[in-house]
DNA sequence: TCGGGTCATAAGCTGGGGTTATGAGCAGTG
DNA sequence: CACTGCTCATAACCCCAGCTTATGACCCGA
């Protein structure tokens, strides 16, 4: 209640951005690390050798670590180095991640393959697969249109697009499809809610019968959650509904009440702890299909076929 | 047309930097998201409104798409908006986990929280459990030692940290132990290379005849091999002996042959596809477990107990 | 002892990102 | 209706982080 804006005074005070060496200076590590030289790694990123010099000073003295043991022969990470070191790549994988994903949306019309994905795809799973693609065929040029299935469906149909992912139950009329993996919904609270000890599992009837924090009637998760639950009496009046999977997850982490989501939204949650998923009863099928659909009779070829073969591990 | 990309000369690449938004515009879209106007995204930020603005507008035109909806009421992401922002996401929070960990690496001596972790453990798994920890008890501070496990053994042994955690088959004298995990080494390669497709799986007698890429003798990683193949003939010489976990990945994506590494450390790689695990036959049991290692008697207590809760999660 | 590699320091320039001040557009309200 | 309060955008200014080039100290191998 109260949408609680005087409640909470300063939570965040301090922007993660400034205390996070920014992507640059986590490059430069790397590439120490990787090269062994201060010279040969600001060489490689197309910087000077002070430059490089002064920014690894300046990332030490912002850590408070040493982090490269520099020698006249050479320039070795220190044990401290070498975990930061890992840390940083994680950080890196995830922005080429975001980069290859940005790339596509960018959209050129001229792109060899012209990929439609609905947002569950778009959002967790295509961009691990364009940078697989663009090590298998560095070539290959991607432009990416988001939307739901149905948009998706109409793309491909009208040969916008090449290939498309959708999520649901259904394939859409016209489309030839494969499977390419299941999206399974879970019920996730936060790990101070009592379910989050849960070990009993949880059956349809009492999920149907409990308040849940959800997507909008419509979206696509809300969709396979009141199809499970109708046979139970139907799913009880949401807790909230919020338009965004985002504020779904934020509710939930406050501590709001327990929420379903896909398991690839919440599978970082998961990892790190601010959600905990409960176990559910086998008489709770929350699952649906991702699939790749193009247009019947037509079987991807070319760099279709080369993105299609990545979907499958 | 036909511009640019063909005459792309030598494999200079631009920093990863350079084409992607830094940490502060990816946590200002995310902020954008949440609250739902630039202003009091600003105000969170802690910058002036036309800061945001401004910020924002460049990242657009960095990407070349509109992310957020702006009217007299408010701002919404837009389809593509809500796409960036969930990779935008995964960036931050891998920031994150960077952040806690160079946090506890900094170390203040008065920290109520002294921990020393192996490096398996502290590069991949204690960011989490710190995250999670921060998020059950806020106020603990920790500070992090790394080292092998004879170092760590030592610390905890001499009272220098509250709790340890350790890899490898035996638990050192002194000290009592819970395993907290399994950590499970693989074979793996390139997506090019001929075992990546292979099916049959890979017996021990053969991998002990395969030259490999490894870290060098007396790394814990090594040992383990060491171990498991001296039934089969001993280990072969190496393909190549490398000094870090970082450079055997490297020279593996590149083709240069199968290694062995920790499932922990090629997570990634397997998930982008940049790397291969080959099916182990039941005899190749390369796997160590992670412990928790306390002095013997004295079981933890306060925080030391919270987060070695956290470990089973 | 010379040449080629390492890294650090110094001095100077530039621009990205910040600031304040101001204005326009739309939504409620008395 | 005009007033208030929110939204966002534009303009003019400022500062410092991070770049550059120039130079020097150190170490090693030929």
């Amino acid at each position: 209640m109260s949408s609680g804006a005087a409640g909470t005074p300063a939570e965040i005070p301090v922007p993660l951005a400034h205390r996070v060496p920014d992507l640059g200076a986590m490059e430069l590590l790397l590439a120490v690390a990787r090269l062994g030289s201060l010279g040969r790694a600001a060489r490689e990123l197309g910087i000077s050798q002070p430059a490089a010099s002064g920014r690894l000073r300046a990332l030490e003295t912002q850590l408070g670590v040493a982090l490269v043991r520099r020698s006249p022969s050479g320039s070795r990470l220190t044990d401290e180095g070498a975990l930061v070191s890992v840390w940083a790549r994680r950080v890196l994988e995830a922005a080429e991640a975001f980069d290859v994903g940005a790339q596509a949306l960018r959209g050129r019309r001229d792109s060899r393959l012209r990929v439609a994905a609905s947002m569950t795809v778009g959002e967790y799973l295509l961009p691990g697969w364009l940078i697989a693609l663009h090590g298998r065929r560095p070539g290959t040029a991607v432009s990416l249109a988001a939307g739901n299935s149905a948009v998706v469906a109409q793309q491909v149909l009208a040969g916008e697009a090449d290939l498309g992912f959708v999520e649901g139950l259904d394939v859409p009329s016209g489309l030839d499809s494969t499977v390419i993996g299941r999206d399974r919904l879970l019920v996730v609270t936060a790990p101070a809610h009592p379910w989050a000890r849960r070990r009993v599992p949880l059956a349809a009837a009492e999920l149907a019968a409990t308040p849940l924090i959800l997507r909008e009637s419509g979206s696509g998760t809300r969709q396979v959650l009141d199809a499970a639950l109708a046979p139970h009496a139907g799913p009880v009046p949401p807790l909230l509904e919020l338009a965004s999977t985002t504020a779904v997850k934020a509710a939930t982490v406050s501590g709001a009440g327990p929420a379903v989501l896909s398991e690839l939204a919440v599978a970082e949650e998961l990892g790190t702890g601010r959600l905990t998923a409960v176990p559910l009863a086998p008489d709770l099928p929350l699952t649906r299909s991702l699939r790749a659909v193009w247009p019947a009779g037509h079987r991807p070829t070319g760099p279709a076929r080369d993105l299609l073969s990545l979907t499958r591990g």
